[in-house]
DNA sequence: CGAGCGATCCCACTATTCGGGATAATGAAA
DNA sequence: TTTCATTATCCCGAATAGTGGGATCGCTCG
């Protein structure tokens, strides 16, 4: 069944009744994530060397795909466009944007918003600060619910059971991604988190990257479901306890003001 | 061979080895366009109810797909992820921003970042004007090349016989389109292209959209070859002509600063 | 309450995709 | 210039993978 070794992560789920479509997708994203010649893709995927090329070439034609210069791939056009489409579904997005703005540029600060996906947060939207460092994350990119400040806004109406599994997941995902666990002991973090819920805002102190600081808040539908959060992070120096502490109601009162325009 | 009406248009060009992959893709792309139920979607494909599911419920599986309620879908997270990376992959991009950015600071207007696919325009990037009024151009969307004030920027080094077959095409694509056709006659359009590839930008006087002109310039790489184009646009009132003469100084410096920057 | 629609499962058929092999074309290294 | 290493394509037989008809269950509307 062409298990390779390296496309086992990804080939391993295929569901039944779509191999070229999976395949297919999977392409695209190693495209996305960089890979640009063929012989790569091809161990990435599994596939033999014509496979793959027949794909490819099937994907510049349909415009998914785009080839630069002989053995160099990049996403194509449509790729693009549907990505703008699919933001444009979020109605969130929109209704947030003007919020989100209003508060960067009352506080100077990176600003973000995020989803809950599974065991993850997926940011919606970033305005980057403007104190002149860039916080690394990405619309469109993911992190460990548990471990992020707009995450763990995210989790704030869970109960401990629950908040102690995506802990977990927390710290594991971290670890195969070689980066440094900085998570307060599971005591600690229950206890801050069960803190955190009563005042309905969350502080983060560098527990998800060293150096960084923010303060974040969920984002509620009209039955009062959390369905988003918020969050402003900077650096350390400019995220002083009293300033986070002020910074909260802030938050605070912005994701509220969202979650009332909601539907 | 399943030709069903609707999705002829799509379907006629099946590459060898992937209808799967692609009627997936296309599935993508209908769903972006705001389908949302199964009925209108196995339609527009020409698949029996069964295999639209099965495709539908794979892409969600995977990611590429939501499903917010039952019977309706959305695009999912990772075609958000693959269009971010499809827009990062692009250097010009980034290069551009900081002085699309001044450019629109300074005009007020709405600035365009486009490049050619074909016989049109593609826009890369767009920063809306702060005088209140929406341009509907959208980033990740076409329009004719030779319609557009940054399309016919794009045309700038080609002859009289290349802008007459894509003059042609714009006007086909419109009309399919069924909107109004402005361009005026040939002889016309071939005497202003002349003279605006003479003085290195284009005016554009309502030409693509009634009560909107615009002010562009080619951008070009290192070996002098066109390879995007810039434009500042607005209504009619905020456009005067002898404001378009001097905002044509401006687009073209920036235009090419960029272009020095390019490599 | 019945009609309509969405979500699934099952399964036999065959169209569809796979991938080996071979050749041009291209470009870089020798 | 020759040689090697890759990529770009084409062809074609085999069988795998996808297709789509049919039937069921559950839900929501009208």
């Amino acid at each position: 069944m062409a298990e390779s070794e390296a496309a086992k992560d990804e080939t391993e789920g295929f569901a039944l009744g779509t191999q070229t479509l999976l395949r297919g997708l999977f392409l695209l994203e190693c495209v996305g994530a960089g890979m640009s010649d063929i012989r790569t893709l091809s161990g990435r995927l599994g596939t033999p060397r014509t496979t793959t090329h027949r794909t490819l070439a099937n994907l510049i034609k349909a415009g998914y795909l785009r080839q630069p210069g002989p053995g160099r791939y990049i996403l194509g056009p449509k790729i693009i466009a549907l990505g703008k489409q699919a933001l444009e579904q979020r109605p969130l997005l929109s209704v947030a944007r003007p919020f989100l703005e209003a508060l960067a540029r009352q506080t100077g600060d990176t600003v973000h918003l995020g989803v809950r996906e599974g065991a993850e947060v997926f940011y919606l939207d970033k305005i980057p600060g403007s104190r002149g460092l860039e916080m690394r994350s990405r619309v469109g990119s993911c992190m460990p619910v548990a471990s992020t400040g707009v995450g763990r806004a995210l989790l704030l109406d869970l109960d401990a059971p629950e908040w102690e599994a995506l802990y977990a997941r927390a710290i594991e995902m971290k670890q195969r991604q070689g980066l440094s666990v900085l998570l307060p002991p599971w005591a600690d973090y229950a206890r801050d988190m069960a803190a955190h819920a009563h005042r309905g805002w969350v502080s983060d102190l560098e527990e998800n990257e060293l150096g960084v600081r923010c303060v974040a808040a969920p984002v509620r539908d009209r039955t009062g479901e959390i369905i988003a959060a918020i969050s402003v992070a900077s650096a350390v120096p400019y995220m002083p306890l009293d300033r986070m502490a002020s910074l909260g109601g802030e938050v605070l009162r912005c994701a509220h003001d969202i979650s009332a325009i909601l539907d």
